[in-house]
DNA sequence: TTTCTTAGTGTCTAATTAACACTAAGATAT
DNA sequence: ATATCTTAGTGTTAATTAGACACTAAGAAA
């Protein structure tokens, strides 16, 4: 069991990330499972003091997935006195998931700063599981086990969250292998949204951003006519993010 | 001055307030002016332990302003290390902003959410100082004094999420008087904008949300053609809200 | 009563979005 | 080898939305 060294930490804070991937036309997010129970938990941890939030988030996350430089935007700060539940604490303790010893600090009143990453599916070989729990897993968002306190109204906070910012900014860039098709990234985008799109509306759509370059090869060894590959013009996919789209789906 | 039972706080954590009024066609921020010295800081304060971080925003803004139902949103929570600082912290002592005892419990590492609110300017007959400060007055946003800290930093950043904002929701319901006139809702969209918009399209595209209801009486008194009167139609207005409007101007 | 300034209105054009059907190419089954 | 199945790839038209633009109406002040 990690120690808890407790005087390096920033008391009451916490970060929580909800970590988007796509596999087999699904988003999935990582998950945490702890140990002893069949109760989930979003990846994050306590702020050292001496280390930025996102800092933070980014060290959690790359120790769970093995990944630096991984995209990460803040989101929401969730702050209700209800995420505070000394029995759920208690639960912890009697569970074995956390020692006795770590339960003033757990059963202080946190506030978690949210983030939500993007991450390469493939990217992420195995993920690893922390000091209380006993597995990390992809899970589908449409079908999510049972998770802890107020993590699920988190991850689809997150989840509205990137509905939104995809009418604001392009979204694929970390989510997608380095090439990938039309075909590919219009299904991102319906899994994302929750609905079909016209299949060349989008195509026009997206190569109107200017933001791909189509390498002039095929996808191979797969069903049916084989598409063409492209990537994104990463310069000009930063560009089209920061000025923003302005472009409803 | 008043006591600070730092027991009853949370520590690490603050928020901070971007309180934007309209008035005479600018832009206005709510500031405070901190005792013995030429500097402005938002308002805002500490996180008791039993009270969620909204509630405690509005009774921040309600000790200022006098009211109470403030439209608030969070927009952003700042976590950066360089918000520490000692050198200014030594300085509030040494200006007797702050007694000497406060010292340690500002002297942590603080991480604060901030918050936007909306009011009606002419509501806040007098706003009232804290207990570090001496003043607290409207500052057009155009023409800031010198912040403390990050606060100018936080401001820029709540204007601009009011920007965007603008985009996806209506805007005015709160900032505008109950009844004014739609040359008046245009200067407030030109004002948080900082630009002109053409007076017909605006008309027209602010009438085609149906959130405006005429009530067929004109402002007298003021010089040239009296121009009409309108109220939002609050359900509709909240409708538009969480609908959204995917709106450029 | 003249002048000045702002309120209020409509049309045309350009740009964007939405709807829709066929051909091409590769994989598989017969 | 041929037929079949499935997905990739492409253009046009209609409807809607956004942008540009000029005149008349009404009140205040000179």
């Amino acid at each position: 069991m990690a120690s808890l060294n407790t005087d390096l930490l920033t008391p009451s804070v916490a970060i929580d990330c909800v970590v988007f991937g796509f596999h087999e036309n699904e988003l999935k997010v990582l998950l945490l499972k702890l140990k002893n129970v069949d109760l989930w938990a979003l990846p994050g941890g306590f702020v050292h003091k001496d280390v930025d939030l996102e800092t933070e988030a980014l060290n959690a996350l790359e120790v769970r997935t093995g990944l630096d430089n991984i995209f990460l935007k803040q989101f929401h700060t969730f702050g209700s006195l209800e995420r505070n539940d000394a029995d759920h604490n208690q639960m912890l303790v009697d569970k074995q998931i956390i020692p006795q010893d770590w339960f003033p600090w757990f059963n202080q009143r946190f506030i978690s700063i949210g983030f939500y990453a993007l991450v390469e599916y493939s990217l992420v070989k195995e993920p690893v599981p922390g000091p209380i729990s006993d597995a990390c897993e992809w899970c589908s968002v449409n079908d999510l086990p049972p998770l802890m306190l107020d993590h699920e109204h988190i991850l689809k906070t997150a989840h509205k969250t990137l509905k939104k910012e995809l009418n604001n900014q392009p979204i694929g860039l970390n989510l997608l292998p380095k090439r990938f098709t039309i075909p590919e990234l219009q299904s991102l985008y319906e899994t994302i949204l929750g609905k079909k799109l016209d299949r060349r509306n989008f195509r026009r759509k997206v190569m109107s951003f200017d933001i791909l370059v189509c390498t002039n090869e095929r996808r191979t060894g797969v069903a049916h006519k084989a598409p063409l590959l492209y990537e994104f013009d990463e310069e000009k996919y930063h560009l089209a993010h920061q000025a923003g789209l302005s472009s409803g789906w």
